[in-house]
DNA sequence: TTTCAAGTTAAGAATGATTCCTAAGTAATA
DNA sequence: TATTACTTAGGAATCATTCTTAACTTGAAA
C-alpha cells in the first residue's frame, strides 16, 4: 500500500496511507463522510478537508475510483478493475457488477461502431432499480 | 404540451409551460442555471427556485430525464426514449447515442443472466472521454 | 359566473456539501 | 542536518440546492 502511493509519484504521508487503507477495506462504495468517520476513532486529528482532498487525488492519480449515483451522491470505489453498477434506489446500495462477457459485448460493440474524435477514458454501465425484498441481496444468474 | 402535463395530473401553470417548452427546445442535457437564462428574457419573474422544483416535478412525473455527469453536474434531457451519452471531460458536451443494436445486446444479456430481487427502473451506459479535435463534433460509425 | 380547496409560486433565508486559504508541519533528497 | 517542495489542519468561503411562508392560481364544483 506504502509502495501503490509511492509508485504514483505522491509523497507518502500517514493521512494518504491511513485513508487509503480505510477505501480498500470498505467494499459498499463509501460517501466521503463514511470514510471520515471509519478513521476518526483511530486518528481524529486527520480533518475532513484532508480527506475530501486525498480522496480525489487519489482518483486524480488513478489509485481509486468515484461514481456518481443516479441522485447525484459522490461514492469512492478502490475496485479499479472494469466492472458495472446496480443501485438500489431505495437503499442506496451499490452491488459491483463483473461479466466478462458483457465487457466483450460492448467493447466489441464499439470496435465495430468506431465513436469519432473521441479518446475514450471508460465506459461505465449503471443499472438503476429498487430491491424488492430489501433484507435480502441482490444476486445475478 | 400543455396536455402533456396535464396528462400526469400535475395542474397546468404558465411556469411549467414556458420551462417545459424550454427544456424541449434545448438538445444538449442543460443544466438548471441554462434553463433559467434561457428563459429570463421572456419571463423574468419565474424564480430560480422555480425551475428547479419544476424540473424535479418533471423528472418525478416521468416527463423528462435528470443525467449526473462524471463531475457531478447534474443536467436534465428532454429525451426520454431509451438511449446513452457520451461525455466529453473537457468540452462538458453530452453527445445521444442511440442504437438499437446495443440495446437489444444490453437487455438480451439480462434476460439471461437475471438480476434477482430487484426491480430494474432503468439501465444507463454513458461513454466518458476527451474529444480529440475539440471544434469539431463527436460522431458515431 | 362565482366560490373554494388544493396546489403552486416568488423571494429570500437556510442548509450542507465541497472548495479554498494559509500558516505550520512533514517527506524526500542530498 | 539542511533544503525544498509538498502536504495538512482548521476554519472561512462558496455555491448549488432545498426550505419556508405568505400571496396567488388552477381546476372543479356549485
Ligand atoms: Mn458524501
Ligand atoms: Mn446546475
Ligand atoms: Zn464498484
Ligand atoms: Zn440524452
Amino acid at each position: 500500500m506504502k509502495e501503490k502511493i509511492a509508485g504514483t509519484g505522491l509523497k507518502v504521508t500517514h493521512q494518504r496511507m491511513v485513508i487509503y487503507d480505510a477505501v480498500l477495506q470498505m467494499n459498499f462504495h463509501p460517501t466521503v463522510e463514511q470514510i471520515y468517520e471509519d478513521i476518526q476513532g483511530e486518528n481524529p486529528s486527520i480533518s475532513l478537508g484532508t480527506v475530501y482532498k486525498t480522496l480525489e487525488t487519489f482518483v486524480e492519480y488513478g489509485l481509486i475510483d468515484r461514481v456518481f449515483t443516479e441522485e447525484g451522491v459522490r461514492r469512492y470505489d478502490p475496485n479499479l478493475e472494469h466492472h458495472g453498477h446496480i443501485y438500489c434506489t431505495n437503499t442506496r446500495e451499490i452491488v459491483d457488477y463483473y461479466s466478462e462477457e458483457l465487457n466483450e459485448i460492448i467493447t466489441g460493440f464499439f470496435k465495430k461502431r468506431k465513436v469519432n474524435n473521441l479518446k475514450i477514458k471508460n465506459i461505465t454501465l449503471q443499472i438503476n432499480g429498487d430491491k424488492i425484498d430489501p433484507d435480502k441481496d441482490i444476486t445475478i444468474k
